[in-house]
RNA sequence: GUGACUAUAGUGUAAUGGCAGCACAGGACCCUGUGAAGGUCUUAGUACGGGUUCAAAUCCCGUUAGCCACCCCA
């Protein structure tokens, strides 16, 4: 039989014990902030019509176009994707049953894995994991402001304070056009001199030629028109508001005429986060967002216009782990039972019954014969008392007390061993 | 999808074509009812498949994976 070393697929990886205790923080973080900015939790499942995300994503996306995770049903007749991002879903659920019927904006958020068939580097896999929120049913910039504060501050709770945010606005399905003309008119006016992915681009996704990384692109661009002056009256007013909310909240945000996003579905505001994620230089977006008034028309409804924001949770990990953030560390239990002989085991059992009954995080290792074993373990773990249970003191309802950074000991009736433990634990 | 680099016990590393070693971690013991030190023993590895060679962890090719820069994006 050929030798099979079975791995994690290509870009997908197992979260340890020893990263849990972050993911667990970033939970339990995020829950509380949700709760308490009136936010409710929505799951959707996993898997969706695919054309759900072809349409609204757009189709000449790469997140459409090659990395969606596609399989067929057994009859054959749905296409079904694994979701590679949370809104369309979430507008989908939104639509689906209903929620416009109940008072505007409906207010939700979510956690979860997502999935894109990308080529795997740090901070960026195939199955990966996001958070996210969205405010559906509401057009007023304050909106948008408190989206991204939201992120911010929730980043910030998470020990990353350091983030700065990008801000810009890329219009709605009027002046975008209008802009999108001038735009490929100026790329097509220097074909020659700009990069020949930006040639593609422009023939695909010209905004998409606003981000570029290559220096002569960039200072090209910087003659070239600018979003912000082809912005309609709305659209612009709309972007002075956000940014007079920002202004006002203290936000560290900057606007950048060239940041576009890659979703089809996004207008005006769009955003993201950007905060070092290594140790070494270099800084990483752990988070982006933005409004998207649009979406349900393409779904097939009346326009809900709306705003939302997803970060993600590896690339937040990796920089709380940059940062040394604190008090992510598991609760670590105080007491340890030891156990010598068959019926100090069977009561040791019952200790630990009682102990949970009076909420004492207790760990034992019963399957350990020898009392140094067992001590060994409870001094690795780190615990402070030690109950002793022999077969001595089994017989006579005793146990012993023993503190682990003193090595005195106590012999005590099992029924006053909570009290006792308590005492000492204070 | 394109290109570069890398791959040795669980982890971190050594061996420059010639016996695969060390540290930490894990298990057992020295000590059959008392932890931390020390000591002894032990588990476990050259990613996979070919080739060159008397001899390959080492050189070559392919595959897989990781990582980095693009593409794109959280």
């Amino acid at each position: 039989m050929a030798k099979i070393k079975f791995q994690t697929p290509t870009g997908m990886h197992d979260i340890l014990p020893q990263d849990q205790v972050y993911f667990q923080k970033v939970y339990k973080t995020i829950e509380k902030a949700f709760d308490f900015y009136g936010f409710e939790k929505i799951d959707t499942p996993i898997l969706e019509n695919a054309e759900l995300f072809s349409r609204s994503i757009g189709m000449n996306t790469d997140i459409v176009e090659k990395e969606m995770y596609i399989l067929r049903t057994k009859e054959g007749k749905d296409a079904l994707a694994l979701r590679p991002e949370g809104t369309a879903p979430i507008m989908r659920a939104y639509l689906e049953h209903g929620l416009n019927t109940y008072p505007q904006p409906i207010k939700l958020w979510y956690h979860g894995p997502f999935f894109r068939h990308e080529k795997p580097q740090a901070g960026r896999y195939r199955q990966f994991w996001q958070y996210g929120f969205e405010v559906l049913g509401d057009k007023e910039a304050i909106v948008d402001a408190q989206t991204i504060v939201i992120m911010y501050n929730i980043l910030c709770d998470l020990g990353i304070n350091d983030s700065i945010v990008k801000i810009n606005s890329i219009g709605d399905e009027n002046c975008r056009g209008e802009y999108r003309k001038a735009l490929v008119k100026f790329l097509r006016s220097k074909k020659n001199e700009f990069c020949k992915d930006c040639l593609r681009r422009t023939k695909t996704n010209p905004l998409r030629v606003l981000d570029c990384k290559d220096e002569k692109c960039k200072e090209l661009m910087n003659e070239g028109p600018q979003i912000i002056d082809y912005l309609c009256e709305d659209c612009k007013t709309h972007l002075k508001s956000v940014l007079e909310y920002l202004e006002e909240l203290k936000i560290p945000f900057t606007l950048d005429p060239f940041l576009v996003r890659g979703l089809d579905y996004y207008t005006r505001t769009v955003f993201e986060i950007e905060a070092p994620v290594t140790e070494e230089e270099g800084t990483g977006v752990l988070a982006g967002g933005g409004r998207y008034d649009i979406l349900s028309k393409v779904l097939g409804k009346a326009n809900i216009p709306s705003c939302g924001a997803a970060a993600g949770i590896e690339r937040i990990v990796s920089a709380m782990k940059a940062r040394k953030v604190e008090g992510v560390y598991a609760s670590m239990p105080k007491v340890f039972i030891s156990q010598i002989g068959p019926l100090a085991k069977k009561k040791g059992l019952l200790i630990f019954e009682e102990l949970r009954k009076a909420g004492i995080k207790a760990t034992e290792s019963f399957s350990k014969d020898s009392l140094k074993a067992q001590l060994s373990r409870a001094n690795k773990l780190n615990i402070n008392i030690v109950i002793i249970i022999g077969q001595k003191e089994a017989l006579r309802d005793m146990v012993i007390i023993r503190d682990m950074e003193t090595g005195k000991q106590a012999e005590v009736n099992i029924k006053e061993m909570v009290k006792e433990v308590k005492k000492r634990l204070k």
